[in-house]
DNA sequence: ATTAAGTGTCACATCGACGTAGCGTTTACG
DNA sequence: CGTAAACGCTACGTCGATGTGACACTTAAT
């Protein structure tokens, strides 16, 4: 592919996730105009709509299995893991800003990874709860949707916070509260 | 207004909200359907899409409002004002799914009451913070960022938790954390 | 029972978004 | 340079959603 071609792909992708993220109904000349290419070249690199949507999604969940590589959750102190976690997954939210749970229901493999990873997570947060870094008796799944809203309001209404004081926040927060 | 155009309009009201708030670009013809009523009736009552959307809209800023205004924010004591606010929102959040912030851009009306109503909100925060019960020192905005995550989760996922249990667990994991 | 309000159905015009085609021009890369 | 890849532009057909009109029918309320 020549440079400019994936220059140009890059640029539609993230308007493209950009635009998504504010009006999940953004029309494919909105984004092709707002990456500053013509609509048809869009369609030269994605077949339809459904397609560019999927590649949206495809660069997100890739973004953010590599944070889940990278984390070390099974090995690293849960302490130290979680706060790496939350301070690395924030700038990918940034970046591919999407609604993961509103927009890929039509999209089957998608969907696949998106619970995939939502799994390592909880699992993640099992062994925090058995090495007493999280309380027991909570309603399962209750943590994990605080610290996912937590880390969404840091990346898209926070935004002038930086990872590291923002993943401060968010590990305190969650488990001291704010009282 | 006839007995059975009313009830007709609350369907309408109550399926649409319903429907938007899954997918906001929900066809009319769906609405109509899902409300059991012809399309034909659905623009009887409401002139175009839009004005159904303002409705809506309505009908949950009226709903919140009521709240707001019973929950003598102003006066009570700060906790006990948080635990009544939080478990009388939560109905009303079921009731009336709507995201806020995504959908009313384009109904000025809308936006104005829906600030108003965050405004008040942030007046009784700052006097929680001023009396005790929030810490200092958190960037503005984050402690109401946080309830109003945890009482969207709880509306809308954690569906089968009735709102006293519901608000306990809010208040206690604002204010406490989950540690 | 009467009547007016309310509804359902078929039909129609409009409009915007999608996706495709052809053609001339620009530009990266060897 | 030369060339093939990539692009911009204009135009076109299709399709679904919006909004309206006319007419016959049901049904709530007096």
């Amino acid at each position: 592919m020549r440079a400019d071609a994936a220059q140009n792909l890059d640029a539609v992708l993230q308007t493209g996730a950009r635009l998504l993220a504010q009006n999940p109904a953004t029309t494919m000349a909105a984004i092709a105009a707002a990456a500053g290419v013509d609509r048809r070249t869009v369609y030269r690199r994605f077949a339809n709509r459904e397609a560019l949507l999927s590649a949206v999604y495809t660069a997100k969940l890739d973004a953010s299995q590599a944070v889940l590589d990278a984390a070390r959750l099974t090995e690293a102190p849960v302490a130290i893991a979680l706060h790496g976690y939350v301070e690395a997954i924030i700038p990918v939210s940034r970046r591919w800003p999407l609604d993961i749970r509103r927009m890929m229901k039509d999209d089957p493999e998608a969907e696949r990874r998106a619970e995939e990873q939502r799994a390592r997570l909880a699992a993640f947060l099992r062994r925090a709860a058995d090495e007493g870094l999280i309380r027991q008796g909570l309603p399962p799944g209750w943590a994990m949707a605080l610290l996912g809203g937590m880390v969404d309001d840091m990346a898209h209404v926070f935004t002038d916070i930086e990872p590291g004081p923002a993943a401060d926040l968010v590990v305190d927060s969650l488990l001291r509260g704010v009282g």
